[in-house]
DNA sequence: AACATCATACGATTTATTTCGTAGCAAAAT
DNA sequence: ATTTTGCTACGAAATAAATCGTATGATGTT
């Protein structure tokens, strides 16, 4: 059994897209679009255009037995976030991701909730 | 006195130059060149042009006093870290940074050292 | 049945990014 | 002094990404 491992390098639009899949599961082109809409102005069609390519691209799967389509995500969301903060980690800090923690730590304000849920995973990993 | 504060939005090959004259601090453009091209194959007038776009978008200062221009980053590393950072988090991580820290923490391998690191920040951050 | 509505397909345009070729000039080498 | 080398300038081509317009067909409405 061969699991999907090559590189993702979704685009910025095909980011946003992606997200809204995560999030809603499935959806069609006409709730993708609502979604964005409400922070970008592009037209229906775009939506529906960059949905095809993603299609083409392997990006999500569809479902396109009844007239309108219904699309799913079909790449992993910790998958690829892992990969982009990989080629972030490469391209600005120098390979250490470390770094980026650190970096992402100090400016940003976590919660106390959070500084539990960080300290969590650290205690985690200081036992190795 | 103002403080230069537009979101800075470099692309990827800007990045990569960045990177260098962040590194060494100032450097012309052959000398930019010669480190790009250890892992890319683009010719010595594409790194030119770069850094003369990335000139006029202010990216970088020259001193073109004399004929071999220096160019130097005008963008502090940190900020724009900061600013990817930031984008990142809101493109993959639904705007939680701390989740983008977990997920850089469970799938990196962090040193002894590097732990202590991180550790040292969080108990700087829980004190407030 | 005629018409409006909503969906996909897809070529074409626009915009952004990267790449290169060639011209022109100055300095160094022969 | 002539040639070669090394540099900048800059238009233009190549590539990638995002956007849109229009055609076409199905379904739903009057």
């Amino acid at each position: 059994m061969m699991l999907n491992n090559k590189p993702i390098k979704p685009t910025e639009s095909e980011i946003e897209i992606l997200q809204v899949l995560w999030e809603k599961d499935a959806a069609t082109v006409r709730e993708v679009h609502e979604v964005l809409s409400v922070y970008k102005d592009s037209g229906y069609t775009t939506t529906l255009k960059l949905l095809q390519i993603m299609h083409e691209k392997g990006l999500v799967t569809r479902d396109d037995s009844s007239k309108t389509h219904i699309y799913k995500a079909n790449v992993d969301k910790e998958k690829t976030q892992q990969q982009m903060l990989g080629k972030m980690v490469d391209a600005l800090f120098g390979g250490s991701a470390s770094q980026l923690v650190m970096q992402a730590l100090g400016s940003s304000q976590p919660s106390e909730q959070e500084l539990e849920e960080i300290q969590a995973m650290l205690n985690n990993l200081k036992q190795k």
